[in-house]
DNA sequence: TATAGTGTAATAGTAAACTAATACACTAAT
DNA sequence: ATTAGTGTATTAGTTTACTATTACACTATA
């Protein structure tokens, strides 16, 4: 995995380990990689892997079992809060950022428009 | 001024300044403050000051004149260029975050109308 | 020319994230 | 009971961002 240098890779992971509980790859009460694969597919330290984890557990998004594994919460409710505070985050970042940059909501719904519009038009090249 | 500790200081400065550059604060061939004047108003040590600058002068944003000042480059294009690059930077984290997250263009456009409602909502609540 | 204001450089020390390595504790299955 | 697979804890060491401090170099001006 590829990390951004300007952020911690702990809370890379974290990031990850949530999306991957989103899009589907892990699922409500099933075990998720153990630490030791992780850190070997993540190319990361146990260490790290584990204050991940450890805040994922406290998070409520893991349930760790010792001797067992971790396992993705049973809690649809809490997963899907989580889905959603992630992409409030998102949205809140971005409108924060631009505000400061006096760019008005009605310019980022159209910045943002365009951009996709770029984004697609450079798909075709691929 | 109040940093986000998960991304270094230096990097927010640069980021602050770009700001400032924009919003018309800091003007094309101003001074901008002195880096011991922008150390005490940010609370963070001259040297921090110094690596942001350094940073923004490599970009061609600023100009740095020995016993004089810094001052922002004259150079209208190259600053143009720098707000068109930090507003599509802010476009593509959240696009690609969001993509991530099998969240469709089309969707992402409605979360934000529907993130700028939300806010505007609580404008009236200041 | 002396002085105040400026950028620049260098050194030393601290804190946090990360790595490396090892050991321990629990679970399940043979 | 032994063993393989798992989470957890600890210790030591590296790297990087940041701070603190001091010194130096240049500019403008009184």
């Amino acid at each position: 995995m590829d990390f951004d240098d300007r952020i911690p890779i702990y809370y890379q992971i974290k990031q990850y380990i949530c999306q991957e509980i989103i899009v589907g790859h892990f699922k409500p009460e099933d075990k998720i990689p153990a630490v030791r694969q992780l850190a070997l597919t993540l190319t990361v330290n146990v260490n790290t892997i584990q204050r991940a984890l450890a805040e994922l557990v406290n998070d409520g998004i893991l349930e760790s079992k010792r001797g067992r594994g971790n396992f993705v919460t049973a809690d649809l409710k809490r997963l899907n809060e989580m889905k959603h505070s992630i992409v409030e985050e998102q949205l809140a970042l971005v409108y924060d950022r631009l505000t400061d940059l006096q760019i008005t909501p009605e310019e980022m719904v159209r910045d943002l428009t365009d951009y996709i519009d770029k984004r697609k038009g450079e798909k075709q090249n691929d």
